[in-house]
DNA sequence: AGCTCATGTGAACGACCTTTACATGAGCCG
DNA sequence: CGGCTCATGTAAAGGTCGTTCACATGAGCT
């Protein structure tokens, strides 16, 4: 199956044609596998069949690719945490935990992206760009935590979103750093890392006076275009955000 | 300053003496330099004042240095830990939030512990003994956590203590990891780490119904011996957990 | 057709990790 | 005290990496 260098050079001329992307895609691959500390230059431009020296037409060095990575997969998680918020559709509880899901979704399905960007170890002021992408996806969320922090029960001191925004990241990223990542998520739980995230911040969103039960989806009916966003349920599911102790 | 090779080895002869501490000292010191991915094992030896290959005689390989910081780390993160919660006094929330606190603490007081522990990349379950020392300082928590659940009020579920544990941890972890650590902690927040953990802890014990204002310290008087457990405030601090919103 | 410049090669350097054969000397036993 | 032994150190060497440099190739423009 291993072609020799020779044919494989021949197959390809001598000059790659797309290494840059190549490259990329040789290190997402490996740094799943390996984790950021274990993927070498060297191995990235092995799988793409160029030589050692060849990667540096088109990186600084060994950090410049990793810092690309890390920006791609900045740029990703944006677009699917944007994706996840879907403005606010159909209510805004409903939506902003879709948006919790979405960031432990990609914690679990995007290793390579979550290494790169979260436990690479790199300087995330290192690079304007990675700098930029990054307060770009934080955005999304502080977004949705200011449209959650309008709805705040009338009587109660408004909570101010920048602090919400920033509450509701760091648990998300606890819970992705600590249970759903890769040797980390063998810890035994009582619960699934979304779930656990899921009570976090249904809990949470209690302590700050927020009605969270959403009323069951209207069977047949579609959603009303413009959701009377004042709550509407009760108080408390039966048993509580994290369902029935036994 | 520096010593040559060969005074250094006259100074102390041909055997160290205290080799293996000497080595954990000096990765700790690169470490909090340099981060666990920068520093070598060689280095480390040089520091030492040993050839490269006489780690070799005290650590399988850099891996087990590493984690014999790991291990120590945690241990120290225990005994921490265990300082903070001073067995719930002089109450069970006001324990609570030193542990909060201290956990952030220790992240931020001992950068090369808390790097080796939780950024190394290196698994946790590689060594058992790695693995038992990280349970028994998160079984910290989860004792607090268990005595706090106890507290619950009346008539309303009562949380799981373990759950409970696994929220505020990953609170905690993911304030620190977010927000307390190096490059990291130059995001510009609207308050600091031990703030926005502070509030968050609080929030999330409000959203269990726990009634989170602490009396203030009688002025002269001793705490009692057996505080009255049952929450003696009315409610809300004035202005939130999160003090006033301008 | 010929030029140019981006892109790739091979060789080389120094640093690191790790293993191997050998050196040293501290502690014990007679 | 003399000698043995074994834990602990050293030097040397092999392999991998990151990185640089002089040089080769050929795609695309004139």
């Amino acid at each position: 199956m291993s072609w020799r260098k020779e044919e494989r050079r021949a197959e390809r001329g001598y000059h790659h044609g797309n290494l840059k992307e190549a490259l990329l895609q040789a290190a997402l691959g490996l740094i799943a596998e390996k984790g950021a500390a274990g993927f070498t230059f060297a191995d990235a431009a092995r799988m793409a069949g160029v030589s050692a020296a060849a990667p540096y037409r088109h990186f600084r060095d060994r950090d410049e690719l990793l810092s690309s990575i890390a920006q791609r997969g900045f740029e990703q998680f944006e677009s699917r945490l944007t994706a996840a918020w879907d403005d606010g559709r159909p209510d805004t509880v409903t939506a902003f935990e879709r948006v919790g899901r979405a960031y432990l979704a990609f914690a679990r399905e995007e290793p390579a992206f979550y290494n790169a960007m979260f436990e690479s170890g790199l300087p995330v002021d290192a690079n304007a760009a990675l700098q930029a992408a990054s307060e770009r996806a934080f955005n999304v969320i502080r977004a949705a935590a200011e449209r959650l922090a309008a709805l705040a029960p009338p009587g109660t001191p408004r909570p101010p979103a920048m602090m919400m925004a920033l509450h509701i990241w760091s648990m998300a990223h606890g819970v992705a750093s600590l249970f759903s990542r890769g040797d980390a998520a063998r810890r035994k739980l009582p619960m699934s890392p979304d779930e656990l995230l899921e009570a976090e911040v249904l809990i949470y969103l209690r302590g700050l006076g927020f009605t969270t039960d959403r009323r069951p989806p209207a069977k047949g009916a579609e959603p009303p275009p413009v959701p009377p966003e004042a709550p509407s349920g009760s108080s408390v599911p039966p048993g509580g955000p994290w369902g029935k102790p036994k």
